[in-house]
DNA sequence: AGAAAATGCGTAAACGCTTACACAAAAATC
DNA sequence: GATTTTTGTGTAAGCGTTTACGCATTTTCT
């Protein structure tokens, strides 16, 4: 605190510009100054203040996560699995996370823009679980680096960087694999979150050859204790197999099915979607659709830092779309039809 | 970027002290001149630097999160969950958290270093799993509020608060429900992280009056597939109760039962430690020893901002210690000795 | 050996804000 | 109504770095 660069640099018997340049790497600088510097700055504790240096560079190294969402801030297995891998990716590109959890009301912009315009950030990944909660987001951004990670396809606000979940590939790996193994009748218990995924469902089936009974498909749940009631409501239709579309509402059928004295898989086949770690962990383990959470991360990461370096040699921006494939998980949940 | 405060001030026809002010909420000024300004600078889109803002102020309204361990980077469900609270908690005081995930060696010291001489934080929060590697951590930090979060017994290194939490209430807890349901031979699946809990078990052990077999205590597991090898050595042994130090080993001792044809809790009862929210959708769910985590983090957030503002009232720092207790949840895993 | 190029370092002007201090105008006091 | 107090605003000196530019000194080239 006491000790500031100009202090230092007099104690060292150098200028100001030179320990500068020993700290920073850049400019000219022999080997032997360098090291004398460096050598004598840990010796006496001189760290140089980061605000400055940001202030005179333009620079934080730190990047942005946000989470948006319509419906009340959700920050579940999920999100936390993939902040996780992004807080991965970031570091291993020397750059430190900056969490942003969403609050209530429309702060989240004002906070927003209070960071990218005042360059407290580099950059920004923003995680929306729908276009209007998202777009609106991203008007508040304007000349920072921003890319959207989604679910759902998006299209371009700005110039922002979108990388793009499809869970139907994963999904429809799934049902042809339940199909190779003769179930016909399959259920599927959808999410409230993000839209929900039955008309890709539906698709899919109808792809696949399979008929679509709307009467097994039970739209719109989110908890543990939904699955439970879902599964309870479904059991009656008699499907063989049900897809679920996140791997909570999974477990919550599991733990119906168990309680209405039917076995998993012999009785009925089922399948989460996330590939949260805990899937692997229930009896039986629970087959799902696995998310390339790690390249979504690195994609985000890259992608941020590449539209930084752009900046810097002033290429022109340019919006880009990354669409990344989900894959199925086959484990013990799922056997042929009985 | 290309709008600065005085820019700024120059259009609104004020000086730019009257801008900060406007901004800051510190210092003198009217009513209707704030206004004014920030009515405009909605207009004109001006947001203050926050660098600018920070190098003067010496303030930056973020706190770091660093988790130590001596064995390799973990960043589980257990911190996941930790981590998230103390996010929501700093942000309700105001901050942002700066998360940091350990990295691989001794650069770990000197990236705190970095950040806390170099005064990119207001604080820092450590969360240690042994006395080693956290006390080391320590002492790059010197004057920087710092509060260190831990499952084990910790003596100050410095003036650093802690916050210690202490897992045997809740077990104690646990264990005196299984004896009032006619348990006595009580097995335990011990952790290998954190210097394990096996000793703690046993003390209990003995003050409910209970007999300690060491052939049912096995020591140093970590994952699902351990806590499954665990139990399936633990099981001929003939316990009518196994506690397990985390809720994975739990839930891979759960597993195993399934596999060995032993019904939870008609053949034997299970409980798990740390009440991630994966122990509730078990089947069974899981009993647990719940961690009071919203505590911990509102307990080190707290403690981080008095510490400053004593700093800044020139009163003497002295360090501090906080120990908050577990608790038990009983779920279905459990029920009366067979 | 002399000219040209490269290297090492210092001086000083930014970077964009905050705030102590000064001062005029308005409000409160007697 | 004169004096004191309070309020609102401006001026300018920091905050602790970075780096363009300039000048020696050293190295390289012919």
């Amino acid at each position: 605190m006491a000790l500031d660069i100009v202090e230092f640099s007099k104690q060292v018997g150098v200028s100001t510009a030179t320990v500068s340049r020993a700290f920073s790497g850049r400019g000219r600088i022999s080997d032997k100054t360098r090291e004398r510097i460096l050598e004598e700055a840990r010796r006496v504790g001189f760290t140089p203040n980061v605000h400055a240096s940001r202030l005179n560079l333009k620079r934080t190294s730190q990047i942005g996560l946000f989470y948006s969402f319509s419906e009340e801030p959700i920050f579940d297995y999920y999100n936390m699995e993939l902040a996780q891998e992004i807080a991965k990716a970031a570091e291993k590109r020397g750059q430190a996370l900056h969490l942003e959890l969403s609050r209530s009301g429309k702060s989240n912009e004002d906070r927003l823009r209070q960071l990218t315009h005042g360059a407290a950030l580099d950059g920004i990944i923003v995680v929306v679980d729908g276009r209007a909660s998202g777009a609106r987001l991203l008007e508040s951004i304007r000349g920072c680096p921003a890319v959207v990670v989604t679910s759902k396809p998006w299209s371009p606000v700005g110039k922002e960087i979108v990388v793009e979940l499809d869970v139907f590939t994963g999904m429809a790996e799934a049902v042809r694999d339940l199909a190779s193994q003769g179930h016909e009748r399959i259920g599927f218990i959808d999410t409230a979150a993000n839209g929900g995924k039955s008309a890709g469902f539906s698709r899919i089936m109808r792809e696949v050859g399979l008929r679509v009974d709307p009467k097994i498909i039970i739209e719109g749940s989110i908890s543990f204790a939904d699955g439970q009631k879902a599964f309870h409501q479904l059991a009656p239709q008699q499907p063989s197999a049900i897809l679920c579309a996140t791997d909570i509402l999974a477990m919550g059928a599991l733990n119906e099915a168990s309680g209405m004295g039917l076995r998993v898989p012999q009785d009925i086949s089922l399948v989460g979607m996330d590939d949260l770690a805990f899937a692997a962990y229930t009896t039986p383990s629970l087959s799902t659709v696995g998310i390339p959470r790690s390249q979504i991360a690195k994609t985000a990461i890259d992608s941020i830092l590449s539209q930084l370096d752009d900046e810097e040699s002033e290429k022109p921006r340019a919006s880009a779309r990354h669409v990344i494939g989900s894959y199925y998980v086959p484990r013990s949940s799922i056997g042929p039809r009985s």
